[in-house]
DNA sequence: GTCTATAACTAGATAGAC
DNA sequence: GTCTATCTAGTTATAGAC
C-alpha cells in the first residue's frame, strides 16, 4: 500500500507520545498500524530512525510556516524586530492548538526526559535552516550585539516558547489568581513578542562587552 | 526508625526521577528503603501524597533561599529589579549543579508529561508565598504596568528559568556552533536577568494598555 | 541464602521468496 | 513493497549446585 510510511507514522507518533519510546515496541505499532513488522526497516532504517522523522515529520511544516512569513515579510521591505519575532514565534504556538502539534511537544518533552541514542542530539539541526535564516535578519536590528550574547539570547526565546507551547500541561501556569489565561494564544504571541524583543534589545552587561 | 520517612523520601525521589511515576511500584520504593510497605501510607497517606512531598520537599530549600536573598536586600534599601531578579533566578540556577537538583528538574518535566492526580494543579502552590513576596517589591520598578501584563512577564521569565534549568538535557541547547556554555552558569544568570529585566521593562503593547 | 547456568520470552534487525 | 522465517541481543525467571 502507497501510504504503509503514513500509517507507520501516524502510529508511531501516537504511541510514542503516549507510551514513550522504550515502552512502545516496533511490534505494538506495526500491528495496530495493520501493516508487517519489516516494514518499519525496510521504509525507515530502524526503531531510531523512526522516531527521528516521527519528529522531523512535524518540524518541517513549521518551519516551512516560519520561512514562508518570513519571505513575505522581506519581500515587503525590511521587517522590524517584531516582524521578525513574531513570524518565528506564532507558528510554534498556534500549532499547539491541534491535537497533533500538542503531541509533538509532548515527544519534545519526552526526547528530553527519556534519550534514545542520538535523536535528542541531532534535534537541533531540523531547526538550523530556520535560525540560519532568522539569525541575519535579527542581527540587522541589534548590531552591537556580541554574537555570544546573541545566542544565549535566542536560547533564552526557545525557553519562553518552550513553556508557552507546553501551555496548561506545564505545571506553574495552570495557577488561579494568576490573571493571565494560557488560552489566549494570540494575547499571549503579542505579548510574548513584546518581551523578547526588549530582551533581545537589553544593554549587554559590562563584562560581556567585548567585541563579537 | 526515625528516619522512616527520609528514607523513603530518598529512594522515591531517586526512582521516580528515573522511572517516572506509574513504572515506580511503592514496592519498590520500600523494599529499595529497607522500610515496611505499609509505612508510606502511615507516614504519607498514598501514593499521590508522596509524590507531593518529594517535589515539596526540594521546593522548600529553594524558596528559603530566595526569600533570605530578598530579605538580605531590601534591608540594604530599595534593591533594583536586576538584584531583585538574580535574588529569584540564581538559587534555582545554582541549585541544578548538584545531583539532586538535576533531580528535581526532571521530576517537575515528568509531573508535565505522566499527570497523577492533582500533582500538577497543586504545584503552583508551592511558590505562591515566594511570589507573593517578589511580585510587590518588582512592580515597584514597573508600577505603570498592568498586573494582567505582569503575570504573563513573570510566566515568560519561568520559562526562561525552566528551559535554563534543564540545560543540557533541553533538546535545543546542546547545539554545536551556537557559541554559548550551558555550563557557564554564571554567565548564564548575569545574561538571563539582563534579559528578563529588559522584558519586564518592556514598554506594553498599545491593545493592551488598559487600567490595571 | 547466595550464586550461576540456563531456559523462556521479547525486541530489533535482516535475508530471501514472492 | 510485502511477507515469512530467522538471527542476535537483552531481559526475566527459574532450577540446581554449593
Amino acid at each position: 500500500m502507497i501510504d504503509t510510511k503514513e500509517k507507520i507514522l501516524d502510529v508511531a507518533e501516537e504511541l510514542f507520545s503516549e507510551l514513550g519510546f522504550s515502552a512502545t515496541s516496533l511490534r505494538a505499532i506495526t500491528q495496530k498500524a495493520e501493516v508487517n513488522l519489516a516494514s518499519v526497516n525496510y521504509h525507515f532504517g530502524g526503531k531510531e530512525a523512526l522516531i527521528a522523522q516521527v519528529l522531523s515529520r512535524k518540524a518541517e511544516p513549521l518551519n516551512k510556516l516560519r520561512l514562508d512569513h518570513l519571505g513575505i515579510l522581506q519581500a515587503k521591505g525590511q521587517p522590524s524586530l517584531e516582524e521578525l519575532l513574531t513570524a518565528f514565534i506564532a507558528p510554534a504556538l498556534q500549532m499547539v492548538k491541534s491535537k497533533s502539534g500538542e503531541r509533538y511537544i509532548k515527544l519534545l518533552a519526552r526526547v528530553a526526559i527519556e534519550p534514545i541514542g542520538d535523536v535528542a542530539k541531532n534535534l537541533p539541526g531540523q531547526y538550523t535552516e530556520v535560525l540560519d535564516q532568522f539569525v541575519p535578519a535579527i542581527i540587522e536590528h541589534v548590531p552591537t550585539l556580541p554574537a555570544e550574547e546573541l545566542y544565549w539570547r535566542i536560547h533564552f526565546m526557545l525557553g519562553n516558547l518552550g513553556y508557552c507551547m507546553a501551555g496548561q500541561d506545564a505545571m506553574l501556569l495552570n495557577s488561579e489568581n494568576r490573571l493571565c489565561d494560557p488560552n489566549d494564544i494570540d494575547g499571549m504571541i503579542h505579548r510574548l513578542v513584546a518581551f523578547v524583543a526588549a530582551g533581545m534589545r537589553a544593554e549587554v552587561p559590562e563584562q560581556y562587552r567585548k567585541a563579537s
